[in-house]
DNA sequence: TACATTGTACTATAAGACTAATACAATAGG
DNA sequence: CCTATTGTATTAGTCTTATAGTACAATGTA
């Protein structure tokens, strides 16, 4: 067979010593290469029994990232085939888009106010960070 | 002037359908009565007993958010006398502060990316949060 | 000192999170 | 159809979290 060899497949690790539950690592390993570009729309990821093997963990640990992946849209899985990065990235109205940004900015803010980090130097933080991660991207100029 | 006694007291309220344990709920109800101006720097917090009574739970479990946010530099307590908002609101080196907002930061950039989200997106949302925030303030150390 | 007020320590327990073992079910392809 | 490959379901074990009960210790003040 000629799988995909040739193309890097990107590699998963696992500190056990972090505190962060094995799935979830997993899940913000996915969330991080799809924002970096590693990976792209309708790319495989590895089977749950062979990234498992891969990481010596049990399959039902990944089972469990990819299930929160394909809840939050963000993958598509099929029994027999394979889960997929989703297509269609995410398809939610503009209110909802708007109440999904409110939930994942208000905590950080309330945390950031009450340590005393001013509006700039949020705004700042979060320019420099998407620059992190815009460095791999090619042709996805304008994410807006 | 008004002294304490007439300065509203402060409502906390604990949701216990919210998923969200108790002891976090306190951190984050006085983090954010900071952060919008109801707590100020040298203002008593209640008393463990006092808000335990008033909440119906443990006194323990005051402590224990009052533990967090001392840890964290927000508070000061002092045994037989009280809670207090810290005075030198956090005091962190600058590479501290900027160790701490990337640690903030970065996991919201990365869901958001692989949400979708743009970085003009973001930035909105973060300047829309501390609009919120900010209503309440009047000669608060500007935020720029 | 005496005492009321404040936070703290220790212990117990119930609930939930996390992972794994193992068996099941759907799909693709010969 | 078979069968290998993929994800799924069920169950259980272990650990951590969250809260409470109860007793202790430090502080301020008369």
């Amino acid at each position: 067979m000629a799988p995909e060899s040739d193309r890097k497949p990107i590699q998963f690790n696992l500190d056990p010593k972090s505190g962060v539950p094995y799935y979830k690592q997993i899940i913000l390993q996915v969330e991080f290469a799809i924002a970096d570009g590693r990976f792209a729309t309708g790319d495989q990821l590895p089977t749950v029994r062979s990234l498992a093997v891969d990481l010596k963990i049990n399959p039902n640990t990944v089972a469990r990232a990819y299930n929160e992946l394909e809840i939050r849209g963000i993958v598509n899985t099929q029994q027999g085939t394979g889960t997929f990065i989703s297509d269609k990235q995410i398809k939610l109205t503009e209110v909802e888009r708007e109440g999904m940004l409110d939930t994942l900015v208000r905590p950080l803010i309330s945390k950031a106010a009450s340590y005393g980090f001013a509006m700039a130097e949020v705004l700042d933080a979060v320019r420099d960070a998407y620059k992190g991660i815009v460095q791999n991207e090619e042709e996805q100029h304008d994410i807006l």
